[in-house]
DNA sequence: GTACTCGTCATTTTT
DNA sequence: TGACGAGTAC
């Protein structure tokens, strides 16, 4: 065996952990796998090698990831390694993979063969409508909030009769949270948190088929462990059970979703729960120069509560970490965008560039720069390809035709281009299907119309329509029958109409050639089943657009999408006290641990070279802020940052901003934003002032003591 | 049914 | 600042 193993190619070049950890025996194992450190080649090579030694057959692989994409790249690689058939390995997402056990066992899960899958935008709505017809205030009981909860719960395990309420309005929303399962039920959709709590109960309850997947089911692998909620970690723990081994890859360092359920306390359980007795530790990064390790290092060590770990890399120091206090937001970007533009010329390609952000609004300012510049670019995050308003009316009339009883469905496009039908006729659709307990789509049968269908108008015309439209494309491929839908809807007469379309039309274009690539890759011959199966792939995939990514443009984005990403040159923005760490993280329980692994992850997007900046004005909501530069920024050794600007002194520089020019007085040089020293709080930012000359009083912002008043005559600042 | 105004509220996000 | 939703006016 060891020399059939020094043959396969893919074992080549692994360092010792890492083939330790491809190589395991049938043993649970937990991987710590650090940012570089070849975390998917490690999967991917695992995966290979037990199918190479006849371990196991490639129909006992189970691996799950948490993004279409993932589960996309591992197969790719599979693929490339082993000339093997593939087609019995189940890989795909926690959701793809409940979605594909629920649709199997519909009866026992007792759901419809045709059911659907809501995405966040349709739970909101569905949420809205359940919360209108019985009557429930809106402003005492956010809809957004009553949905947090549900999924809060469901992610935790929790149906509505199991959560426990203390005080009234939680009880309320709870018993929302009871009808909204039963209105769920009734129109056989599911939404995400769902597809995972009824795929854990179908295991749960029903022990044949628990136990037939658990003996299919030899070696489950599990990528990016550490974002793994509650709920999927007992999904894994059952369907491991006592005969099995699971192989779970993460990096706690990089858990930065615990905001949506997330729980790095996971890996501690599993090490318990499954008798790990040794974390194989990949440390050895292949991504960074070592400035940039050392200052990643620097910074997460800082974090309690860690399994402990430390990057290092052979490829030498690199270059300084480079650090600019711009006076602005404004004057950040315009630094960011000068610096961008050397290395470009340098010979770096634009899409090896990333500008990374806390949050979404700084970007605003970036893209201003960048535009002014005329530079390439790309904002990831925003709308996806299925979640657009035209794709979703399209669908929708597919969707309503697979399942007369979605009713989201039917309210989406029931006056959808518009047909003369407006609130009062659907409120008495409403009243009707209520009172026969039926769905939407009945009630407008029901429906007793004073106007004719002759004018393309009313309820009848809409019934007609959705039959014929059902009618024509029976038989007919998906992508066909979307065609038909765009048309005969009058989806497609509408966006004509209106100048500003263009997109949305080319948009339907797109949803067509979406379609028509589906059936391509599809095995299922059936067209019903696969028009089912299309619906999903819609809600499952968000659609990321692919097509721009050749494009030479430069990367904008939170640091939370960069994640799993990397880039020569990496711009770390905003990195101010309030901003990163975020203010509100601060209060939450461990918040700022977060944050730091957020900085951490950030840090070690980075190849060659990394960029710090951070401004001393920046507008936010409509108002200037002051804000401190970020404590992460200290935690960073001296000697690995090159500050590019030695602190400017603010006075002597024109200012871009009118508010800047606001001198406190003529015997003082301080301005609102200006950096000062106190003997005894230490540093500080100047917010604010009040009085004249000597009766002036300056409001200062200290990083160890809260803002405070002081009274220039007394007290004494020096510049900092 | 649409076009406008006003008020509110602003992390992070995949499925 | 500016995006979005609700409410109002035509």
């Amino acid at each position: 065996m060891q020399t059939e193993l020094s043959s396969l190619h893919f074992l080549n070049d692994l360092n010792k952990e890492q083939s330790e950890a491809v190589t395991l025996n049938d043993q649970s194992a937990l991987i710590l796998a650090g940012a570089g450190s070849g975390k998917t080649r490690v999967l991917t090579s695992r995966i290979s090698w037990l199918i190479h030694n006849q371990i196991t057959s490639p129909g006992s692989i189970l691996a799950v990831t948490f993004t279409n994409k993932a589960a996309k790249e591992m197969m790719l690689r599979i693929t490339s390694q082993l000339p093997i058939n593939t087609r019995g390995m189940w890989v795909g997402t926690f959701h793809g993979l409940c979605n594909r056990f629920l649709r199997t066992h519909h009866q026992d899960a007792h759901l419809p063969e045709t059911f659907q899958i809501l995405d966040s935008q349709d739970q909101l709505s569905a949420i809205k409508r359940l919360m209108r017809s019985s009557n429930i205030d809106e402003e005492n009981f956010p809809p957004r909030e009553v949905q947090y909860f549900i999924n809060a719960n469901k992610e935790i395990g929790l149906r509505s009769q199991n959560v426990k309420t203390y005080d009234a309005h939680t009880s309320k929303i709870n018993e929302i949270y009871l009808n909204y399962e039963k209105q769920c039920q009734k129109e056989g959709v599911v939404d995400f948190a769902e597809l995972l709590l009824r795929c854990y109960e179908l295991f749960k309850k029903n022990q044949p088929i628990l136990e037939h997947y658990q003996d299919r089911f030899k070696h489950i692998l599990i990528d990016e462990f550490q974002d793994t909620s509650e709920l999927q970690y007992k999904w894994i723990k059952l369907l491991v059970g006592q005969n099995n081994s699971v192989f779970a890859v993460g990096d706690d360092d990089q858990s930065i979703y615990s905001f949506r359920g997330a729980r790095v306390s996971n890996m501690k359980d599993l090490q318990k729960d499954f008798h790990i007795k040794k974390v194989i530790k990949l440390e050895q990064n292949y991504r960074s120069k070592n400035n940039i390790l050392n200052a990643a290092n620097a910074i997460i060590n800082n974090n309690d509560n860690r399994l402990g770990k430390k990057l290092w890399t052979a490829a030498g120091d690199g270059d300084l970490i480079r650090k600019y206090v711009g006076l602005s937001d404004y004057d950040e970007s315009n630094f960011i965008i000068d610096e961008i533009k050397q290395l470009h010329r340098s010979g770096l390609n634009y899409n090896q560039i990333a500008i990374l952000y806390r949050s979404n609004a700084q970007s605003r300012v970036i893209e201003h720069a960048i535009v002014s510049n005329n530079i390439p670019y790309r904002v990831f995050g925003g709308l996806r390809f299925f979640e657009r308003a035209e794709i979703k009316n399209a669908l929708a009339y597919l969707r309503l035709i697979t399942n007369k009883s979605d009713d989201n469905a039917f309210l989406r496009i029931i006056n959808f281009p518009t047909r003369g039908i407006g609130a009062k006729s659907i409120e008495q659709i409403q009243d009707i299907s209520k009172k026969n307990n039926a769905s939407l789509w009945h009630g407008a049968i029901e429906f007793k119309s004073p106007t004719s269908n002759t004018q393309k108008k009313g309820i009848p015309y809409f019934v007609d329509l959705i039959k014929t439209i059902e009618d024509e494309i029976h038989g007919l491929t998906i992508s066909e029958s979307i065609e038909i839908i765009i048309e005969r809807s009058g989806l497609k007469n509408h966006y004509l109409k209106e100048k500003d379309n263009i997109d949305r039309l080319a948009n339907l274009s797109e949803l067509i050639s979406a379609a028509v690539t589906f059936t391509e890759t599809s095995d299922v011959e059936e067209p019903t089943i696969n028009l089912i199966e299309f619906l999903n792939y819609t809600s499952l995939e968000s659609g990321e657009l692919q097509a721009s990514s050749n494009e030479d443009a430069l990367q904008l984005m939170t640091i939370h999408s960069a994640k799993g990403l990397e880039f020569d040159a990496v711009f770390i923005t905003g990195l101010e006290d309030g901003l990163c760490p975020h203010e509100q993280s601060l209060a939450e329980q461990n918040g700022l641990e977060e944050e730091r692994r957020l900085m951490y992850v950030a840090v070690t997007r980075a190849k060659m070279k990394l960029y710090l900046t951070l401004a001393q004005s920046r507008m936010l909501h409509g108002q200037t802020r002051y804000n401190l530069p970020s404590r992460f920024l200290d935690e960073i050794p001296d000697e690995l940052i090159k500050a590019i600007n030695t602190t400017k002194k603010i006075d002597l520089i024109p200012s871009p901003r009118k508010t800047q020019t606001n001198y406190l007085s003529d015997k003082y040089t301080w301005k609102i934003g200006s950096s000062i020293q106190h003997p005894k709080f230490g540093q500080g930012i100047v917010t604010g002032y009040e009085g004249h000359e000597d009766d002036l009083r300056i409001q200062i912002k200290f990083a160890n003591h809260g803002t405070k008043w002081l009274a220039m005559e007394y007290a004494k600042l020096s510049e900092a």
